[in-house]
DNA sequence: TATAAAAATGACTGTCAAGTCATTTAAGTG
DNA sequence: CACTTAAATGACTTGACAGTCATTTTTATA
């Protein structure tokens, strides 16, 4: 019990620990409210209040859960950072055909999740909006997101390599230029929203034609 | 005098027109010290009192100028939208190289922009973080920068075509697909700022590389 | 230079929300 | 069920900051 729980990463100190049925629900309440809240309204207009009103809660509650607002912000950004990537390594890990379907797959992926998911969407909002104060957070999605996003597709172009679907291109350097049109979305969405619309379905299969020409090898 | 000024664009009814030398002077010291403050601390963050005394300047004096802390935020963003695209329409109006010449040093120059201005690097931040608040401004940043941008490299690549430089490939509708890098690196420095490093000169070399494998036609 | 008009000032007010804590309510226990 | 202990509450305190306005300073004019 002397390992660093990955629970304890951030330096709130929660309530002490023995949690009853009760505390982990109110718990959980506590940090679903706050993340809608926070979601839709960024840090500084985020009022405790209302997160105490939604979780069904006084605001005083609050404190007895999380040490301040600050604390509160982290916690409710770690839940959403957390399970971001899972089901992507999921797929990549068991994937039997060519690295091309592969990426494909992915990809599409990808930007499913951003269409569901609205508080996973303003995640990115908040870390660029919110980053400078809270750069640990930033930290902490960069190691558990971003580093293993990349890996996990710098793995899917060797595997193409290896199967000489690919060839050896500078994005096994930068994975990061396969996912960049994804990125470039993302930006399109939080900055214009709806009021400067985009075909959606085109773009996708543009960015999958567009990185396939790049980096796919000539067929003899 | 009846045509709308571009100036107008905004509703912030400024004070009534004829301006004096030093109001004009003071009305160009408060804009830049709502610049720096609004970059350097977000629109909730930052503080009209702490514009003022940047500005030499009284917080009353603030309101002769602007109607309200929204008024004054938003004259600051639309200040740096302005001439963010300036220099990159000229360069591609007067080329005279090859296409892909071309391509090369706009990207280079798009990067150049970036690391050098501080306020404009910003922006983007504060488009995001704030958009939902201010959607007038995203709008206007489309209309002006993006759209603009977009139409220049789609030139850019038409140019190509017609040379026989580039085949025509799905970036042609989507000219965002040859600048997404470009934005995922400006969100990687929003995000992670430093505690992240990149290295900018293999990314650029990377991305370059990335697009002309895309684009360039085969040479028989 | 005297006088009127405009511009500038900064102390003040009102508002809003984070954080506290005396009191109330619920949970645990013999 | 009586009683102790912990959890929960929400009215209150506090600080911060946007916006105002009576007073002072500057500029324009006769």
């Amino acid at each position: 019990m002397s390992a660093p729980d990955p629970e304890q990463i951030f330096d709130e100190k929660e309530l002490a620990s023995p949690k009853t049925a009760r505390q982990r629900e109110r718990d959980g309440a506590i940090l679903q409210a706050a993340t809608a809240e926070f979601a839709a309204a960024g840090y500084e207009n985020a009022r405790l209040e209302d997160i105490a009103q939604r979780a069904g809660v006084a605001k005083g509650t609050l404190y007895l859960y999380y040490e301040d607002k600050a604390a509160l912000f982290k916690a409710a950004v770690r839940s959403l950072i957390q399970p971001a990537l899972q089901r992507l390594q999921e797929r990549v890990m068991s994937a039997e055909g060519s690295a091309v379907d592969l990426l494909r797959a992915s990809l599409h992926q990808i930007y499913g999740e951003m269409a569901s998911d609205n508080a996973r969407r303003e995640l990115v909002r908040l870390l660029i909006a919110d980053g400078r104060r809270f750069p640990d957070l930033g930290d902490f999605y960069h190691d558990e997101v971003i580093a293993k996003g990349t890996a996990t597709f710098r793995m899917i172009l060797w595997r193409g390599i290896a199967t000489g679907e690919f060839r050896h291109t500078p994005a096994v350097d930068f994975p990061q230029l396969v996912l960049a049109p994804a990125v470039a979305f993302s930006n399109w969405q939080l900055m214009f929203g709806d009021r400067r619309p985009m075909d959606l379905e085109r773009y996708v299969e543009a960015h999958i034609q567009f990185v396939l020409a790049a980096i796919t090898a000539p067929t003899p």
